[in-house]
DNA sequence: TTTGATCTGGCAACCGTTTGCAAGGGAGGG
DNA sequence: CCCTCCCTTGCAAACGGTTGCCAGATCAAA
């Protein structure tokens, strides 16, 4: 039906490797005859089917984009950046969801190889050995997670949570609850990682977690019920379903609790009381994923990236 | 690097084109033989070449997603929903996000063309008459919006907005607002239709406008100095935005100013007030779009499905 | 034993493009 | 005027599969 290129070679009387070439290496041809071919090619409505190219160069012009939650308000802006970047570069970029699910994950790793040049993990749920195996066969880039010798963009969780905790020592909390994501969740343990070592603060881990509202609300009874006077979640969402479940059993944020967030999602921003949060830079992790895939020849080159403390409303002096 | 048919037909001393019907038609080769090159493929680690395969069979087991703007609440329970209907008939869904520009969305179509074996155009931002032209080249499914002849989803916004609509006059509001949403968009046409032929209501018209946040903080001030008591929203966010607007003008919602929005997004359940809103079926509508795509032959069959109000705490008694 | 139907698996062409190789032609240098 | 050299283009072999066609084998029925 769609025109192919010998539609084309035939219509202006030249072989098909002239066609080829004139899109592929245009240098490689005399301008009367590009011009030619060019006319004809745009008259067929040629555009070449990247799919047999593929076949021959090996490169695909698309890369995949795997999350755990498109639902979650986290991801969008990270996929829409990092798909912007890629149309830029001639790329593009298939999402996929995993549903927090690492055996759903794997699968779609398998089948974007050889679909894709290079495949963007975004806060994955498999083990640092599994990724390492699959990486033998497509090219990754981690977001959200440090692999020895793998492309990572990090985003600097460590600081952020330190930045988290200390504003609430400000307030003069003491007892604070760390309420955790799922297992598998490199962020999760890093906010562990830098709570543990938090000098005078009296911690309370609860975990694991779903990273949702509804996590947030499931674990909020328990939060309420261990005495501590401020709340550092996994991320937004699960923050918002705490204050959702405590206000459910007339505990006031950040009156009786202040409650911090990470991510910093729309829906935060619109919560009353606004929730404070440590702000992740998504757009820019996004991007620069897409750069680093496309860089990279496979060298595990790590970006960091700085988190941001954002207060707002959910968070208040403990009371005496 | 990668195993290919060829490796696997010498490992097993067949020939390729039994490999290949080991596959892709598997009563065609005997059992004994297939079991050995089931071995043989799983040993090596073999996956069929997708591509290469859609080279001669023109399927590609891939179909592309189109939304206007992944960012929005709305879209990703529906991306969902497609990918895991999708999966279940070995299909993936590539998704991409037009950022609500008709320029962005022909160019995505015409290169998903060829890529994909067909396309869910969600809530197109493009002419009926483009559509028509590029569904020349590739099979597609449009959700949210009626265009003859070609396989569509519908999601029941007449309805839904009269329901709307019943509701507000049933709380004695007779001003309302009517916010609409961007040029283009088929479900602004439709809810604007419905309110034109709204009996004993008196209806003030304000659009077109962006169908987020911003674009009902924006029109806020002018919903509330043209003395309606309730508004009706082109979307959640829009409606959230316009809560936001007026209360940072001192109006409270619902006390003074009734809103009601359509999708059911979970920033609007979060929201405080809890916003009444009209609930699309967007899972549904992910699910259907797939089946009609799988199926159909390109005769359009058109699915509508129904909208339900959920009234929260957005909407009250009109002040007397 | 012959006949014919049914299985099974090899052969080779083809899908649309790329690319190394080589040939023809024109131009410039000697 | 001849010899290079470069520019331009054609030729053909891949890339990794699929599939129509054909031939040999098997087996049951006559």
């Amino acid at each position: 039906m769609a025109a192919t290129i010998k539609d084309v070679a035939r219509a202006c009387g030249v072989h098909v490797s002239t066609v080829s070439r004139t899109f592929s290496a245009p240098h490689l041809v005399n301008p009367a005859t590009r011009s030619r071919v060019l006319a004809a090619a745009d008259d067929l409505g040629y555009r070449p089917n990247r799919a047999a190219r593929a076949l021959t160069t090996g490169r695909t012009f698309n890369m995949g984009l795997i999350v755990a939650d498109i639902s979650n308000p986290f991801f969008p802006p990270l996929i829409k950046a990092a798909q912007a970047q890629a149309r830029g570069r001639d790329y593009h970029v298939f999402v996929a969801d995993t549903d927090e699910d690492p055996r759903v994950e794997e699968e779609l790793i398998r089948t974007f190889t050889k679909q894709v040049d290079g495949v963007l993990l975004c806060s994955p749920r498999l083990s640092n050995k599994m990724i390492e195996r699959l990486a033998e066969d497509v090219p990754f880039v981690v977001i959200n997670r440090r692999i020895k010798g793998m492309p990572a963009v990090l985003m600097n969780v460590a600081q952020g949570a330190k930045l988290a905790l200390d504003h609430l020592a400000g307030l003069g909390h003491r007892r604070i609850a760390l309420v955790s994501g799922p297992i598998g969740s490199w962020t999760s343990n890093e906010m562990q990682g830098v709570a543990a070592e938090a000098q005078g603060l009296d911690l309370v881990f609860f975990g694991p977690n779903q990273p949702t509202e509804a996590g947030g609300l499931a674990v909020a009874p328990e939060v309420a019920a261990c005495g501590a006077s401020a709340v550092l979640a996994y991320n937004d969402l699960v923050a918002l379903g705490l204050i959702e479940g405590l206000s459910a059993m007339e505990i006031g944020v950040p009156d009786q609790i202040s409650v911090i967030g990470f991510d910093d999602i729309l829906p935060g921003r619109l919560n009353r009381p606004k929730l404070t949060t440590v702000a992740m830079p998504a757009v820019a992790a996004g991007r620069m994923a897409v750069d680093l895939l496309l860089q990279s020849g496979g060298e595990g080159a790590t970006v960091t990236l700085d988190t941001a403390l954002i207060v707002r409303e959910s968070t208040g002096r403990a009371q005496t």
